[in-house]
DNA sequence: CTCCGTGCAAAAGGTTTGCACTGGT
DNA sequence: ACCAGTGCAAACCTTTTGCACGGAG
């Protein structure tokens, strides 16, 4: 990500922080902003080990709270949200995923018309694409049913 | 699944064996049939625990090494088959995913084209879509090269 | 007899939790 | 002085590995 980018999401971040009343502490400050600066989508330990030298005490378990604080908040993202285990899957033609956010059901979506998109090719010289899967994120009827009931359908993830 | 569909893939499965001289094992048989016959893409833990009761004997690491051996057979799929630790995103916008099937790398792609698709909404009722993502699969330019140098580009995953 | 798949147990990550300490307010 | 965030260590969960047993060719 781009510095000027870097700087407006960290400044959103801090906006944020006073907004919820949450001490805006370094390593909080620091993890996000190295999160921003690479494009790699790096682990808990990678951002670890980028930091453990700039910040000499620094814990794992710090890391991993800060991330899971920053997921909660909505400044970041976890790719492939489920747990940490691995789901399996039967079906190995061209389909796609409905991920419900709140109780991370997955639903399959067989649909001839999303499997024939006229895709134009990402600018991204090199890749060879083979395959595609689109994951449609939301709230599953299940999940819209008890939100519903607490009155809440604004659950923000 | 329906049950004609779970005959049939479990049909091309033992053919596949037999091309292969690999022995249908009661376990491999059970295994893809317990994944086959549901639909939420259980983990490894949800299909031994579905299945100890009908296989007595049954291992936890069987069912690892027979899911293994099937998604390497191409028979069934992982889902975000990023080894096992989470990666973080710090874009929380529309955006989609590039990710090498060789290396595992994740490659943003920032496509406003591809964010405005006139996606019809998939037949699933009930399902409230917020936003969706593409993940397209493939070999990233340097699995590319390498694979060129060595000639073998059906380095199957 | 040999080979390979399986089961068990132990190891190897990755992530979370309990508890004490510390820094900012 | 208080509260919340942090660090350390240990626990926990998922997955992999080493080794011995047993069944099929």
């Amino acid at each position: 990500m781009k510095p000027d980018d870097v700087r407006t999401r960290l400044d959103e971040f801090e906006a944020l922080c006073r907004r919820r009343r949450l001490p805006l502490t370094v390593q909080r400050r620091d993890i996000l902003k190295a999160l921003l600066e690479r494009n790699d989508h790096p682990t808990a330990d990678q951002l670890y080990e980028s930091l453990a030298d700039r910040i000499p005490g620094l814990s794992r378990t710090t890391v991993y709270r800060v991330l899971g604080l920053l997921v909660e908040m909505g400044v970041v993202r976890r790719l492939h949200h489920s747990g940490t285990a691995v789901r399996f899957d039967g079906r190995v033609g061209r389909h796609h995923h409905l991920i419900c956010k709140h109780c991370d059901k997955i639903i399959d979506v067989c649909d001839a018309a999303l499997d024939e998109l006229p895709l134009p090719q990402p600018g991204n010289e090199g890749f060879e694409i083979d395959d595609f899967s689109i994951h449609f994120t939301g709230t599953c009827a299940e999940c819209r049913g008890k939100n519903a009931e607490k009155g809440t359908p604004t659950t923000d993830n």
